[in-house]
RNA sequence: GGCUCCGUAGUUCAACUGGAUAGAAUAUCAGAUUUCGGCUCUGAGGGUUGAGGGUUCGAAUCCUUCCGGAGUCACCA
């Protein structure tokens, strides 16, 4: 059996010979060529130098032609500075080709690691409706599952419910004082939307009380935490935590209301979680956790009895863990999760947040306590920090309403896919349902992928123009190129015996460049779930996607003569638009038949 | 102020984790269709990789000092 893996293996065992080195010791780097340059495998001879004790052009020369006499695969070589290109023998190229079309899924690890892991996204507090920073957490969560289930892990998808703290009780504090008793089915307000309203309204009355009492000459300080109606909010918070049935009840309530608008979004985004955790039952696991830490001096109890973790020795501030008036913080109810998840599904090998940047710090404390607790388990939690998205005009800020709204941003993508589609008449003769499923997919496709091609640790600047362009670098056009070939295999008459002689087969430097592009992808997969980067296979697959369309354009593949050229250019097709639809439907992104 | 992250064509992003002449997209300009979906393809111009210094065969990448931006250091979440 013949993989790119083995030709460097034993090109990497013929250098070391050549050298007289120990092959496992040796380092001798072979890379894929660059495009500029004619060959395929680089092999970088800086570093070989030092045992010919000749000049690196030299070094590459002479073992440039040992490796020409000594290995079947390659029939030239060149040299420029130290850098060693060696070109593959294009019935090799064919022969890897040749099992790769035979895989069942090419690429994808069918067998099972045996390894379990859990990702926690999209995570929202539940007074305000998802917005365009919610959209990468949650893509970039569901795709990094799809990743790890790509290359044999198995996963469980969650979120922590922030259901319950002083957010929440803003917005139930304006609703019931501003409220009139408005209800999702009253004010045919989306419950998300409506309990978000609430939270905007707090605030206004909040600041407007603030700026009266400085105007009454009270300092700023003294006012932002002494205002009427955030005191209130306070005293609320207190009633929850006591059990208050009248505010439970509200809490409930507003709550479901919440719930509701959220499950319509996530399933216009397509996106399902496997277990839900709630605050408002984890925090009180956290609570238990810090009294017995306190007991055990693991944590320190100051005389207003409020509990904190010593971090000295780590460099960081002590952190609070228990207030004095004896309601908890959100790190609380963190350890409290952590803990019930690894109680839950003890064979975890490791679990992931996907949480913003701005909370790194918050991480980099609740790991060290967890290690602290001396919970083994600890070094396997890992936070997936992503930058935050930002509008053309600066953050966004969700209490003062300068939000890109995650439910319109969808309808205005997909309505915008509608506009576009119509005008090119593809879709004429199909159902109006079959139509919109299109729009949707397209729509999707613009947004996930806009998202998905950034490095996660990088801040995003938002540009709705771009966001739905289906030219360039956008999902769209992979999806256009998908739509092409999948049109192109549908005129075939005879699908079935696309067996090709070899030997018949004469490749273009086009054709070789899809294959070496196709030859990438299970390295690509690999290197993404390591780094948990969907980015990666996102560039990735735009990069094959040019390729192809560059073959496609001068290579007919229908009209080819040559049987066996053609069928094996059916075959090319057939293989690359496989890449992309398993592809992108790892970036949660599913491939139209026509647009 | 301490710590962390970021700074790459006008703009949005890459650069196989230290490799070659820093690549794409977009915008601009110039080309390609008796051809399978032209939402395509080919090409041109556009760069002191924020600045300086260092490490070495070799630096956008590592170290260091500045400059600029973001985040965080809460009895907020």
């Amino acid at each position: 059996m013949i993989s790119i893996l083995a030709i460097k293996n034993k090109l990497s065992l013929a250098v070391s010979s050549y050298f007289s080195l120990d092959p496992s010791q040796a380092a001798i780097t072979i890379e894929n060529t660059k495009k500029d340059f004619e060959g395929d495998l680089t092999i970088v001879v800086f570093s070989l130098s030092k045992y010919s004790k000749k000049s690196p052009e030299e070094t590459a020369h002479a073992l440039g032609s040992h490796l020409l006499k000594n290995l079947e695969f390659f029939y030239d070589f060149n040299v420029v500075k130290g850098f060693l290109n060696l070109s593959l023998k294009s019935n090799y190229w064919l022969k890897l080709f040749n099992t790769w079309i035979e895989e069942e899924n090419y690429g994808f690890n069918n067998k099972s690691t045996g390894e379990l892991y859990m990702v926690e996204y999209s995570s929202p507090n539940t007074n305000k409706p998802l917005h365009l920073g919610h959209l990468r957490n949650i893509f970039l969560g569901d795709s990094v599952v799809a990743l790890l289930k790509a290359v044999g892990h198995q996963v469980v998808k969650t979120q922590i419910i922030n259901d319950r703290g002083i957010h929440i009780c803003k917005s139930m504090v304006a609703w019931e004082k501003y409220g009139d008793g408005e209800t999702p089915l009253s004010s045919k307000i989306k419950g998300d939307h409506l309990v978000g309203k609430y939270y905007v309204e707090f605030d206004k009355v909040y600041k407007s009380e603030i700026t009266n009492m400085i105007n009454n000459g009270i300092d700023e300080k003294q006012a932002k935490s002494n205002a009427p109606i955030l005191l209130e909010a306070q005293r609320m918070l207190v009633k929850w935590e006591n059990g208050d049935k009248k505010v439970r009840n509200l809490w409930k309530k507003m709550n479901n209301w919440v719930y509701e608008g959220f499950n319509l979004t996530y399933k216009s985004l397509q996106v399902s979680f496997d277990k839900l955790y709630y605050e408002s039952d984890t925090y009180q696991v956290g609570k238990q956790i810090v009294k017995k830490g306190a007991k055990d001096r693991i944590f320190y109890q100051k005389k207003d009895h409020s509990i904190w973790c010593d971090l000295s020795s780590e460099n960081m501030d002590d952190k609070l863990l228990s207030r004095s008036d004896g309601t908890s913080v959100y790190m609380t109810q963190d350890i409290g999760t952590a803990v019930q998840r690894f109680k839950d599904f003890p064979k975890l090998s490791g679990v992931i947040y996907t949480v913003g940047n701005e909370q790194n710090h918050h991480f980099k404390v609740l790991f060290k306590i967890l290690e602290k607790l001396n919970l083994s388990w600890a070094k396997n939690c890992y936070h997936l920090s992503y930058g935050m998205v930002e509008l053309p005009d600066g953050k966004m800020k969700s209490r003062e309403g300068n939000v890109v709204d995650a439910d319109e941003l969808l309808t205005s993508v997909i309505s915008e896919a509608r506009i576009l589609t119509s005008q090119r008449g593809f879709l004429e003769e199909l159902s109006e349902k079959e139509v919109k499923e299109i729009c949707q997919k397209i729509g999707l496709s613009g947004i996930k992928y806009f998202l998905l091609k950034v490095d996660p640790k990088k801040k995003i600047s938002f540009n709705s123009k771009e966001t739905i362009d289906l030219t360039g670098h956008t999902g769209p056009f992979i999806q256009y190129t998908f739509v092409r070939i999948i049109s192109l295999l549908n005129k075939l008459e005879d699908q079935k015996n696309m067996d090709y002689d070899i030997e018949s087969v004469i490749l273009s430097p086009k054709e070789i460049g899809v294959i070496k592009s196709i030859s990438n992808f299970p390295f690509v997969l690999e290197q993404s779930a390591k780094q948990l980067a969907p980015y990666l296979l996102a560039n990735y697959l735009y990069t094959l996607v040019k390729s192809y369309n560059s073959f496609y354009q001068d290579n007919p593949i229908i009209a080819e003569e040559n049987v066996d050229q053609r069928k094996f250019r059916v075959q090319l097709s057939r293989l690359t638009s496989d890449i992309i639809k398993g592809g992108m439907k790892i970036l949660g992104i599913q491939m139209p038949k026509r647009m």
